[in-house]
DNA sequence: AGAGGTACCTGGCAGC
DNA sequence: TGCTGCCAGGTACCTC
């Protein structure tokens, strides 16, 4: 559920009680992420500086570089993951696996039940670390362009929604806001990337960046409840137009939304307004 | 090289 | 009520 606008807004959330703060212990109560948590992290982490916390994709990026090198805390939500502020003397409660203690009153607290996420260590340039390296363009950012997913599309045999859905040609675009965002520029999921007009591809990019800007806006307003909130982990309640809605009415013509499987994943869409 | 499938994990729900 | 089985989702990694 994490997608690129809930990594964003936690960032925003965080980062006003997090930079500028030194790491002050970190308490691990299950290193079993999807990779280890690696056991050195708190010799490396404990005594750092926060500088300043960066997205590239869904991956957040804890700036704590010293003048001896680069260095960074790379943590990424998975599905289930939330990080939250809370007071240092808050019990953990049940998938509680890292707490990252700030000063007296603040400490950053990691929950992830399904343990998809991930926290790593990265020194040297973390946009060359093996995760981040391979990854394609912000959707969010300039580069991110009818005429770029048109080259990257070309010689491609893939369906345009799990194209989109490719990390490696733009990161951060999940299955909840690729299904919004074909919708919304009225592209058939099925059809193949390679075979869409340069001006069809000009509409899903809008499609994409609306989408996403919006569910951030959304993500903004109820900021409160992410960071330091109650435990609720404030995933937006976008009122989406097609996922989820199989076998309700399109909003747009009113013909039952349909649903397909394609690579294990839930597609939903409207055969009439979407070609 | 591209496409397709698998694994990882838990909570929630449907069906028996 | 309790069991089983399936689904959700991100993404690295495996195989063809």
């Amino acid at each position: 559920m994490p997608e690129l606008p809930e990594v964003e807004t936690t960032r925003r959330g965080l980062l006003p009680s997090v930079r500028g703060r030194n790491v002050e212990a970190l308490v691990i109560r299950e290193p079993r992420l999807r990779w280890p948590i690696p056991r050195n992290l708190a010799a490396k982490l404990v005594g750092r500086h926060i500088h300043d916390i960066r997205r590239r994709g869904k991956y957040l990026l804890f700036d704590c570089s010293t003048q001896a090198g680069s260095a960074h805390l790379l943590v990424h939500l998975g599905m289930t993951g939330t990080l939250r502020i809370v007071d240092p003397g808050t019990p953990p409660g049940r998938h509680d696996h890292v707490d990252v203690r700030l000063s007296d009153t603040l400490q950053l607290r990691f929950n992830d039940p399904r343990r998809f996420g991930a926290m790593l260590w990265v020194e040297g340039k973390v946009e060359h670390h093996p995760l981040l390296a391979k990854l394609g363009v912000e959707p969010l950012s300039e580069a991110f362009d009818a005429e770029y997913l048109f080259r990257q599309s070309r010689s491609r045999r893939v369906a345009i929604k799990q194209f989109i859905m490719d990390s490696h040609v733009v990161t951060g675009v999940g299955n909840i806001y690729a299904n919004e965002a074909l919708f919304a520029a009225g592209i058939h999921p099925a059809r193949l990337a390679g075979r869409i007009s340069l001006a069809r591809l000009a509409l899903l990019t809008k499609a994409i960046r609306g989408t996403l800007e919006r569910a951030i806006k959304a993500g903004g307003s109820s900021i409160r409840d992410y960071v330091g909130g109650d435990g609720k982990p404030g995933y937006f309640q976008l009122d989406y137009r097609v996922y989820g809605r199989a076998g309700m009415a399109c909003s747009r013509c009113s013909l039952p939304i349909r649903v397909l499987r394609q690579g294990q994943r839930s597609t939903f869409y409207c055969t009439k307004c979407q070609t």
